[in-house]
DNA sequence: CGCAAAGTTGAGCGTCCTCAAGCAGCGTGG
DNA sequence: CCACGCTGCTTGAGGACGCTCAACTTTGCG
C-alpha cells in the first residue's frame, strides 16, 4: 500500500552530493559566509552547482522583483522582522539568513512554528486579521525583501504565474506545517529529532546546498519548542543519534552536524514508527 | 494500512449524479436538520441570527458563486472528497456537513490534520505539487461546492476582493494549524482536549451556532490523532472534564457535549499551562 | 437478535519531563 | 592575561503522565 511516491515529502527531492552556493551579489556573499559549507573539505573542487546556474528559489525571487516593488532590508541576528500584534501591511521574502517564526498564546506559551530561509515567504499570518499573529526573528544576519501586500495583490492580478507562485508558497507552508504536526503527533522524541534533521537537510538540498554536513542555525531550545519536547530531550536524542552513527558532530561546533547517509536517517525515522512489524490488524 | 476511512471506493472522484434518496428540495432542508441550531433557545424566533440575517460564511459562498462556476455535489458519510495522491484540479467549499482532513506519511502514520465545515475551503494542499497530499473524508452527509483551481485564479485576477478572500482563507488555515500545533506542543493531554472543545465551540460561534451544547462530529480516535494522543486518553480527559463540571455529557449521545461556561473552559486550559504562577523569567 | 464499531475503565509500564549539577564557548572588564 | 558572568549544551536521578494491553459496556445497523 502507498508504496508509490513519498507522501510527506513531495517531489522527490534530489540530494545533491555537495554543492556550494555561489556568490551572486555582495549580500549573497555574506550569506555564503554564514550559511555555506565553510570547509572546502568534501568539496572536491569540481565546483559546478547542481541545477543549472542558480537554484530555483533565486529565479522566483527575480520574478517577484520584476513585477512588484520591493525594498531590501538588512537584518541582524536576533532582530525581529515583525512582531506579534503588529499591524500587517508587508510581506517579506528571505533572501539570505535563517528566520524562526514564533507563535505564542495569550497565556505566555510559545512555540517555534517554523524555520524559513532562502526564497521563503514570511508574514502570511497577518492576512486574515490585519495583525501579525506570530513573531519572526532572525537567527543569522540576513537580508529580506519587503513588499506591500497591496502591491503584491495588484501584481498578482495581472500576472497569473505570479498569483500561482504566491498560492503555491502559502500552500506549501501549510503542507509543511501539517507534516511536522504529523511528526510531532506520531513519533517518539528521538525520531522527531531525526525527522527534523532530515527535513532540514531536504530543505537545504532544495536550495542546492550540501546535505552531508548541515548546520542547524537554531538552539536546542528552539528545536525543542518546535518539536514539542524539552531541550534536554533534544540534546539526549542528538547524542543517541550520534552514538548509533546515524549522525556525527562536527568539530566546528555542536550545531554543525554530519549526516553520512540520509537514507539511514530516513530509515531510522520509519523504524521508530513501526515498533515490530507492520502487519497490524 | 489501517486507514480509518473505508477503503471501499477509493477514487470516487467522479461527480456522480448521486442517487441520493432525498426529495426535490433536499439539500437545504437536510443541512438544516444536520447543522442548524436544533433548539430555538438563543434564537428568539424572529429572524435575527446573531450577525445580520445570515452568517458571514454564507455571504462568502454567495460571492464565490457569483464569480466562478461551481458544481454542487452531495457527499455521504465516510465518502472521500479527494484522496491522497490524486491529481489536483479542483478546490472545494464546504456548504454543509463536517469534514476531516487526514494527512499521512509513507510509513502508514496518519493524523487528522484539520476539521472543516461551513464556508471552509478544502484542497489547498494540492496546489504546490499538483497532487493532493491529504485525504478529505466526510463525517456527515453534506454538500460541497467544487470549482476548478484555474477558474478560481482567473476570477480572482479580475476581482480583488475575491483574491483577498482566498488568500485570507488559506492564511487562516495556516494560522489555525499553528495554533493547534502550539496546543499539542505545550499542553497536557487533558488540556489539549479542553482546548480542542474550546476551539471547536468558537468555530461554531463564528457560524452563528450555539456554543452551550455542541456536537463533536468526530470519533475519539479522530480527536486523538488530531491532538497527538491516544483515544483512551481522549476518553479519560472527557470524563475528567465532566467530573470537574467544566463540561457535561448530553443525553443525546457521547458526542453531544454541554459547555455551561466557555470561560471556565478557557480558564482550565490556561491553568494547565501555568502550574504555579506565571512570573517566569 | 447478533455482530461490529465506538466508547469507557483499569493495571502496569515506559518515555519524557522536572530538577539539578556541571561543562564549554565567548565577550567584558579588571 | 585570566577571572567573571552569561548563554548554550550535556548528563544524571527520580517521578509523573500518557501509552499499551485488555476487558467490558454501549451504540448503531443489517
Amino acid at each position: 500500500m502507498h508504496a508509490t511516491a513519498h507522501p510527506t515529502q513531495m517531489n522527490a527531492v534530489t540530494f545533491p552530493p555537495n554543492s556550494a552556493p555561489h556568490p551572486v551579489d555582495p549580500l549573497a556573499r555574506l550569506r555564503d559566509v554564514m550559511d555555506a559549507p565553510r570547509t572546502p573539505v568534501a568539496h572536491t573542487g569540481s565546483g559546478e552547482d547542481l541545477h543549472g546556474c542558480q537554484p530555483h528559489w533565486r529565479a522566483s525571487l527575480d520574478m517577484i522583483e520584476q513585477h512588484v516593488p520591493v525594498s531590501k532590508r538588512l537584518i541582524r541576528t536576533h532582530e525581529q522582522l515583525y512582531t506579534f500584534g503588529q499591524p500587517f501591511e508587508m510581506l517579506h521574502l528571505a533572501n539570505s539568513g535563517v528566520f524562526k517564526i514564533v507563535s505564542l498564546a495569550s497565556d505566555g506559551r510559545e512555540r517555534s512554528a517554523d524555520f524559513v530561509f532562502n526564497g521563503d515567504w514570511l508574514g502570511f499570518d497577518g492576512i486574515p486579521t490585519g495583525q501579525h499573529t506570530c513573531t519572526a526573528v532572525a537567527l543569522d544576519i540576513g537580508e529580506v525583501w519587503a513588499l506591500r501586500y497591496h502591491d503584491l495583490m495588484q501584481a498578482a492580478a495581472k500576472t497569473p504565474s505570479l498569483l500561482h507562485q504566491v498560492l503555491t508558497a502559502i500552500s506549501a507552508q501549510l503542507a509543511r506545517n501539517r507534516n511536522t504536526a504529523l511528526s510531532i503527533g506520531t513519533l517518539s522524541a528521538e525520531a522527531r529529532v531525526a525527522d527534523f534533521l532530515l527535513t532540514w537537510a531536504r530543505s537545504l538540498a532544495e536550495r542546492g546546498r550540501r546535505t552531508d554536513e548541515i548546520n542547524v542555525h537554531m538552539t536546542r531550545a528552539d528545536i525543542g519548542t518546535f518539536l514539542g519536547i524539552r531541550l534536554e530531550s533534544v540534546s539526549r536524542a542528538l547524542t543517541k543519534l550520534a552514538q548509533s552513527g546515524v549522525i556525527s558532530f562536527n568539530e566546528r561546533g555542536r550545531r554543525d552536524i554530519g549526516i553520512p547517509d540520509l537514507y539511514a536517517l530516513s530509515r531510522f525515522v520509519q523504524s521508530d514508527s513501526e515498533p515490530g512489524d507492520c502487519f497490524l490488524q
